[in-house]
DNA sequence: TCTGGGGTCCTAGGACCC
DNA sequence: TCTGGGGTCCTAGGACCC
């Protein structure tokens, strides 16, 4: 399919999807709010909520939100008498599963997936010649996915993969939203400027001091402006805000980089007890490179984030290739080094996380 | 009460080569 | 002695997404 005219993409996502295939496979759930996340620990976890489904939203619970808040919204509930969350750790494989079965159908519906998370992906219905074709389409999908993995999702058709992707978080959960060319203006202008992918807190911040909100005030801005304060990004910024996007449905681009990262349930002077979680790290990671057959990398990335939150990374890079844990400790332990001694290190600082990460995979 | 984990992409400066 | 671009690679930081 050639960009410019004509296009119908419709974009697929899973409604609160992580709480919903726990919701199914667990029929104690029924009716209860459900959060994903890590462990609360009665209220002095650490982590952050990664999904909640939407009796837990009732309760100011939702994405991103530290687990422990979470908590104490769940037990104010609950002292209200109304219930508590059940608070439930990620199974991924469970829902790994759960979204290969529901791509599955989708693929038969629509000769071009394109799939951009564990529970998204956008498709090309041009095909179907018309909006109103496709909207049944997507209706006869919709209901196969419900009938045969009990799990909803929501879709958005729209000329590109922009407004498919804002409409089908339009109506949620388990709506479809048709967005014809002619009603992109209309339907864009209203929402908030943080419904446009890749507007997040800081741009979001950044435009309220311009006195922008909506999309529509965003629409005002000449792309100039935009340019002057945001460089390349303002004029996507200024075509965004038009509905304009002519990216093309693409194959999965190729994995760039493995890493892992742990925040300690404690923050750490402890020099050993870190150089210890970094190779058990370098373990994981070489085992997870060989998993998805890569034969070596050539740069490692060490991160360190400090109790304050500051946060530091520190590479390097070989003409060689490495290919073992071996190697990839001794690139760790050597870059870690210096955040335990006085330069990288003067106030003394306690360790809150730290992370490895290879690149230039082989 | 702070703020996960797994990623991608962009920017900007400096080194180095032609 | 002085002054160029262009291109690529590396490093560090930061915004953003799911």
């Amino acid at each position: 399919m050639s960009t410019g005219k004509g296009r119908i993409i419709a974009h697929i996502d899973l409604d609160a999807f992580f709480a919903s295939v726990e919701e199914r496979d667990n029929p104690y759930l029924k009716g209860l709010p459900v959060v994903i996340g890590s462990d609360p620990e009665g209220g002095f976890g650490r982590g952050v909520v990664s999904t909640a489904n939407y009796k837990a939203r009732e309760y100011g619970i939702h994405s991103a939100l530290p687990i422990r808040k979470a908590w104490g919204f769940s037990e104010a509930a609950r002292k209200e008498g109304k219930s508590a969350c059940a608070f439930i750790s990620p199974s991924m494989n469970r829902y790994s599963d759960a979204s290969r079965e529901i791509f599955n159908i989708v693929s038969k519906y629509t000769p071009t997936l394109m799939q951009t998370g564990i529970d998204e992906g956008s498709t090309d219905l041009s095909h179907l010649k018309t909006f109103k074709a496709a909207r049944v389409h997507v209706e006869n999908m919709k209901r196969e996915i419900k009938r045969k993995t009990r799990l909803s999702c929501s879709v958005g058709i729209g000329p590109n993969r922009l407004v498919a992707k804002i409409a089908s978080d339009f109506d949620k959960p388990n709506g479809l939203t048709v967005i014809t060319p002619s009603k992109v203006d209309k339907f864009l202008r209203p929402l908030s400027i943080r419904d446009i992918p890749g507007i997040g807190p800081k741009a979001e911040e950044k435009l309220r001091r311009f006195k922008i909100k909506t999309v529509g005030d965003l629409q005002k801005l000449s792309w100039e402006e935009l340019e002057k304060n945001f460089g390349k990004w303002g004029f996507s910024m200024y075509e965004k805000a038009r509905g304009i996007d002519e990216r093309e449905l693409h194959e999965p681009v190729p994995r760039k980089s493995i890493g892992k990262h742990e925040t300690f349930r404690e923050d750490t002077y402890d020099l050993n007890f870190v150089l210890y979680e970094l190779s058990k790290m370098a373990r994981s990671i070489t085992s997870s490179m060989n998993r998805k057959s890569f034969s070596g990398f050539r740069t490692v990335v060490l991160t360190v984030r400090f109790a304050d939150f500051t946060t530091f990374t520190r590479s390097v890079t070989t003409s060689e290739v490495m290919k073992y844990t071996k190697e990839l400790e001794a690139k760790a332990m050597k870059l870690v080094l210096p955040f335990f001694e006085g330069v990288q290190n003067p106030e003394k600082k306690a360790v809150r996380l730290v992370g490895l990460r290879i690149e230039k995979l082989i």
